[in-house]
Parts: structure tokens; sequence; C-alpha cells
DNA sequence: CTTGTAATTAAACAATCGATTAATTAATAA
DNA sequence: TTATTAATTAATCGATTGTTTAATTACAAG
């Protein structure tokens, strides 16, 4: 009996093959965010997965809260890069269909972005909600405007459209499926994480994004009120 | 000394305009879950707000869960109402633009709305989206796509789409800027809750969703895919 | 070989949570 | 008037939370 158990007790651990406790830390707090949201996610429930003691989370991060803002601020990472081709439609050397298409694709691709903007940034008083606008909002909510009247100028987008609103248009398409993606997922059985499912649905958006839903029958209204 | 204190002792309260305090707990408990969600608004906090002791939510309600089921089934009641006007458009009674608009105004109008579906529908395991499912979204998905295809048999809406993505599309026009009302606020300067703004910008989503956002340029491009 | 530092655990801390129980008072029914 | 029911509070229970402290062990530098 007393046959040696599982369960270390203190001290270092021997240096062969120890994995990296701080990046286990942060992947499996990921997780429990996206799961249950931050303020529900238990320090202890997260050491646990890693198999470690929740003293750690303090040791490496310094707390709860520092832990969940390098969680996210790493997770956004990706639609931060996304973020700077922007200019290169602003410049005219891109379409504003080529963006929206990158983005969509960029959403997909990294599936804990759209599940954490919805937990921890857009209900009021979100945890991220700082953090998302400083590193992400803020630069597209100055650059898109922008790239939507360039593109105006150049006749690529009714002159008509206000570019504010136009800019909310163009996000509502673009991201809302992917922040609905469960709900999508169970009453109209879209999967988004299926890649053929995700080309036809981007072929679809950029379709109703340019001409819009109407069929023949409204084809000769005009674009402006100008009655 | 010993003036009576604003704090009573236990024992039923004189009638005389005793308030209702069931209600009253239904309006608190909503603004808790709100503001800071389910799991983080404390009995302790919504009973304090409305006066009145903790235990009166096991007293009216049964425990804090049947508190939340109460105050979301009263909140999206102007919704499941709304989506019973469906069927006008699956008869050709009403177009599509109308019902939109109709629904764009009953989010503007009900603000809970929206941020109770953040806080605790769009999450994974959120709290109360077992029962937004059997109230809203099933009866949408049944009845949206079949009146989307009525309209595309009346030539109102371009044959070569796929119903179920126009169905999508349709609803993130609608209401993902409500969901993010918040953030439209902060980075656009868009108030949603303002009279005028809310028209103009309500005629601009049907504009978008009639004839799409592409310029003199694009407009020779032909509908379909047939190349 | 010794000394210092890095990484880890166990144990405990004060707070806060939802819920229950018993006592208490007013309204109502008999 | 008496008995019953409705509405309320105070007090408390066990569970769980994030964090801190002290002890412990391995590694690195001198």
């Amino acid at each position: 009996m007393n046959a040696p158990t599982d369960t270390r007790g203190p001290g270092r651990p021997a240096a062969e093959r120890s994995p990296d406790v701080r990046a286990a830390l942060l992947e499996a707090a990921r997780e429990r965010f996206v799961a249950v949201g931050f303020a529900a996610a238990s320090t202890r429930d997260i050491a646990a997965r890693v198999g470690v003691n929740p003293a750690m989370i303090s040791y490496y991060f310094g707390g709860k809260s520092a832990l969940g803002e390098a969680v996210f601020r790493e997770t956004i990472e990706p639609v931060r890069a996304h973020l700077a081709t922007l200019g290169s439609v602003a410049a005219g050397s891109a379409d504003i269909a080529v963006f929206v298409q990158a983005y969509q694709r960029t959403l997909a691709a990294n599936p804990w972005i759209p599940r954490l903007i919805v937990r921890e940034v857009l209900p009021e008083n979100g945890r991220f909600r700082k953090i998302f606008f400083e590193e992400i909002v803020g630069q597209a909510a100055a650059a898109l405007p922008k790239a939507v009247s360039a593109e105006q100028q150049r006749g690529h987008i009714a002159a008509d459209l206000d570019p504010t609103f136009t800019t909310v248009s163009l996000v509502s398409l673009a991201v809302f499926p992917f922040l609905a993606a469960p709900v999508l997922h169970a009453s109209f059985d879209i999967d988004l994480s299926k890649s053929d499912t995700l080309d036809s649905f981007i072929e679809h958006t950029l379709g109703v994004l340019a001409h819009g839903i109407a069929g023949v029958t409204d084809q000769k209204e005009n674009r402006g009120d100008a009655h």
C-alpha cells in the first residue's frame, strides 16, 4: 500500500518535460471564460483543469483580472492585425468586399473571438469592453466610414448613402451571423464552421451587400428619395 | 429617544398603500439582470433595492431561478406578440419591409429586450436560451424562410437568393444594431433611442435591404452567377 | 558545496452567495 | 371573538469565491 499517488506536494517540480504552466492557464481560462463567462469562471476550476494550484494564477498573472486581460488581448490579436489592412481600402488598392470577406474568414477561423465579444464586450459593464474599444472599435470607427466615403467617390458605393449608417450595415451583415452562430446552427441548421457552408454564405452576404434582396418588381424604383 | 426608525421588524405590514412587492421585485431584478447579468445579480441586492428582505424572493417566486424566468418571459412578450404578424406576410397581405420596420421599432421601444438577449441568450449556456428558443426563435425559424419564399414567388425578392441565408441577412440588418446599441452610441455617435435618428436609420436599413450598397459602376453586374 | 532564486503546494482568510427556519404581525373567516 | 392564513423580518446554514502566507523543493550561480 501507500503507493505514490498522482498528487504532488509543494516544491518546485523537476524540469524534465515540464509543461508551460502559464500558457496552459491562459488556454484553460479562455475555455472557461467563453463557457461560463469571466465572473462565473472560478480560479479554482481553471487551475484544477491545468492540474495546478490556484495560487499559480496570482503567481503568474497577479490575479484573476490580469489573467482575464491577458486572455482577451491574446484572443483578439488576429482581428487587430486584420484591421490594419483597412488602410489599403481607403487608399483605393482594395475593395470593401475584399475586406468584408477577409473579416468574415478571420471570425470563422477564430471562433473564440465572437464568443468572448458576446460574453464580455456587448453587455453593459462588459469586463473587456474598454480594451476592445481601445484596440479595435476605436480604429474601426475612424477608418471604416472613411473607406466607405472613398469608395463612394470612386462610384463603387452609392453616393446617396450615409457613410456612418452604411458602416453599421456593413458590420451587421459581416459579424452578426458569427455572434449568433449557435442560434443559427440550432434553428436554421447553418454551420459556419464547415468550409463549404462558409464559402457559400460569404458569397451570399457579398451579393446582398452589393445588390440587396429586391426582386424584379422593385427593380425600377429610383435610388434617392427625389420624388 | 428610541424614535421609530426606518427599519421595520417582522410581521405583516399594514395594508395602507402597500406597494406591490412582487411587481417591484420583477422590476428591480430586470434592472440588475441587464446591468450585471443573472449570475452576478445577488438576491440580497435586488431585495435591498426594493426595501425588502431577501426571503421575499423565495416567498413570491420560489427562488432566484424562477424569478429570472418570470422576468425574462415578461420582458420578451412584445416580441412574441409581434411575431404573430408574420403570418400576414406569408399570406401576401403585408410586405417583408413592413415586418422588418415594425420589428426594429419594437426593439427600440423595449430596450430591455436586446440587453437581456445579449446577456442570457447569445452566450453558450445562456440562462434563458431555452425559453427564447421555445417562445421566439422556433417560430421565427419556421415562419421567416416561408415568408421569404412567398415573397420570391411574388417577385418581391430576387429568386436566386437562398431563403434561409436571406432570412439570416434580414435578421442581421434588423437586430444587430440594437444588440450593439451601446457600441454604436459610443463609437459612431448613433443614438437609436432618439426617434428621428431611429426613423432615418430604419429608412437606411430598408434601402440597403432592397438595393444593396453598390454604386453606378457595379450597377450593370448580373444577379445570378450565370457566366 | 553553498547560497539564492524560481516554482509549486497546503492551508487558511474574510466575503459573499442562495436558501431555509422560526418568530412575528396584520388581515380575514368562522 | 377566535382561529386561520398571508406577508414579512431576523438569524443562520453550508458552499464557494479570490487571495495571501508559509512551507517546501528544484534549479542556477558563485
